[in-house]
RNA sequence: GUCCCCAUCGUCUAGCCUGGCCCAGGACACCGCCCUUUCAAGGCGGGAACACGGGUUCAAAUCCCGUUGGGGACGCCA
């Protein structure tokens, strides 16, 4: 069967096909989310074709929920696919048949060693601080001992014969690779249960697939020449490898989940929008060069080559993370803001349907969020501030009394902040009309009349509104919080002066 | 242990292929200043790196060799 000569994507026949290859058996690693990505931003560069392909041959460790939370990864993060997605165990018998034209062809061999026995020769050279790979033992075996084996019944797995001389490719990342086949042991290709692995199933898909490109992590590239064997005996083209560099934790040591989180969910749900993270995983060993930092998805297609991939493996720094992250924050509409906290404060009894699209509130809420955005980090840094603005039900925070209220404070003692509050109350209640500018003016002539800093005002001021010592300018929250509420809440402010409770 | 890969500020990186423009540029983090009612954001500034040793060359972060260090792979997992 010849393919037929028809091209998807509409890229020509030499037209770029790559894929994803994940294995069901977890969660989205960040790692795999950046190699997807990295074969995401190549196939579009060459308007090629991206395929997503499950390798679920492990019948024992997959899962379909693992399937689900890697699409879910997938699509969260905007990494889309035109083919597939493809489950490698359904191609199970086109891996045997040519695991089959091997054996036919002098190519492979059956081999009864049993695992337990070879485990244990493994052992024993390996403590004696020698290299091991496999004797050979059944390849001597004459053919009529083979057949009487085999019908016998006794089990045997396949393995592909191995040559000799180098086996060098030219890596699109790393250059020119090699390694001697005599450090490779022959490859198992079929289990003595028949089923076929990794190595196998891995090129007869892509050789099927007809993918051009391989690009995958680095921890491959020892695989690498094994599957260029396997091309070659098939009568396929090699296609071009590309391994990407590892991401790190911060020991150096290969990224794993004790390193922290790992999974794409993970960052999800710690309130990381899927562009920051897209584009801090792009730029984890690779870079567009001129100092560019923060990009869009089309930016990065534009500009990406995988010749300008590092070779370097690249830690994973949680901390520029969050940096591109508040930036993105920073230039997010308010309304996506409010999408993505809803369900949040929904849980904490603090959503109203007034706060939703068309609400009375609504235009209020985003002009909060809008307040809120440049402080902000993460989605959940706005559940926090929002509080006081959405309930009158909110603590003073310890450290703020303790700085602004209490008796050593600069504003002195807790009778004196009280008086202030009362006539910057009584001010507050006959400024018209309430807006911002007009309520600083207020606020300043007050405190000019006092003969006083106008810190001593704002301060207390910014505690009663919200009951904490830092947020958005204090005249904005004023007006957000209106006059009557933020009246009430300067009252509220008085009374714990009076109650005696400040430190 | 064997094989393979890698080596620029603490971290991500530009520069390396095509040697001189680099006593090495940017970003995160850190520190300081400005702005300012606070914290951020923003602006300005600071400290901070070519792993080491040889070689090639008039000239090396850049090319070559070695050393050291780090990582990955060594499964009838993928």
């Amino acid at each position: 069967m010849t393919a037929p000569n028809v091209t998807v994507g509409g890229g020509g026949p030499a037209s770029v096909r790559v894929r994803f290859a994940p294995s069901p058996t977890g969660y989205l690693h960040v790692g795999g989310a950046r190699t997807a990505l990295f074969n995401w931003l190549f196939a579009r560069r060459h308007v090629g074709t991206m395929i997503l392909r499950i390798e679920d041959t492990d019948l024992e460790r997959s899962t379909e929920a693992s399937t689900r939370t890697i699409l879910e990864g997938l699509e969260w993060l905007g990494i889309t696919w035109d083919e597939g997605p493809f489950f490698q165990s359904r191609e199970v018998a086109a891996h045997r048949a040519l695991a089959l034209r091997f054996l036919e062809a002098g190519m492979a061999y059956h081999c009864f060693c049993a695992a337990d026995e070879l485990d244990r020769k493994r052992r024993e050279a390996e403590a004696g601080g020698a290299a091991w790979k496999y004797d050979r033992t059944c390849l001597r075996l004459a053919p009529d001992e083979v057949r009487r084996r085999l019908a016998a019944g006794q089990p045997s797995v396949l393995r592909f014969r191995v040559g000799e001389g180098p086996v060098v490719w030219d890596d699109a990342v790393h250059g020119t690779t090699s390694f001697d086949a005599s450090v490779l042991e022959d490859i198992i290709l079929l289990r003595s249960n028949g089923s076929p692995t990794y190595n196998l199933s891995c090129v007869s898909d892509d050789i099927a697939m007809r993918v051009t490109h391989v690009i995958r992590g680095d921890d491959h590239l020892s695989n690498t020449p094994k599957q260029i064997l396997i091309y070659r005996a098939a009568g396929a083209a090699v296609p071009i490898f590309a391994h990407l560099p590892l991401i790190l934790g911060a020991d150096k040591k290969r990224l794993s989940k004790r390193h922290g989180a790992v999974s794409v969910t993970e960052y999800r749900d710690r309130g990381y929008l899927p562009e920051a993270l897209f584009n801090f995983l792009a730029l984890l060993g690779w870079s567009p060069g001129g100092g560019r930092e923060k990009l869009s998805r089309e930016e990065m297609v534009g500009a990406f080559d995988l010749e300008a991939i590092n070779r370097k493996g690249a830690v994973f720094d949680e901390q520029k993370l969050e940096w591109i992250n508040s930036q993105y924050i920073n230039d997010l509409p308010a309304a996506r803001i409010a999408a993505m906290i809803g369900p949040d404060l929904a849980r904490e009894g603090l959503w109203a349907s007034d706060l939703a699209e068309g609400g009375a509130r609504r235009a209020w809420f985003l002009a909060v969020c809008e307040a809120l955005k440049a402080r902000s980090k993460r989605i959940p840094d706005f559940r926090r501030d929002l509080r006081p603005f959405l309930s009158d039900r909110f603590e003073y925070q310890p450290e703020a009394v303790a700085k602004h209220l209490s008796a050593g404070a600069k504003g002195g003692d807790p009778a004196m902040i009280a008086a202030r509050m009362g006539r910057l109350r009584d001010a507050l209640g006959r400024t018209e009309p309430f807006t911002e500018a007009k309520a600083e003016e207020t606020l300043r002539a007050l405190a000019e009349a006092d003969g006083e800093a106008a810190a001593l005002y704002i301060h207390p001021l910014r505690l009663a509104l919200l009951g904490t010592a830092v947020s958005p300018g204090v005249f904005v929250v004023l007006v957000l919080i209106g006059r009557e509420r933020a009246l009430a809440r300067i009252d509220r402010l008085i009374a714990f002066l009076q109650s005696g409770q400040t430190p």
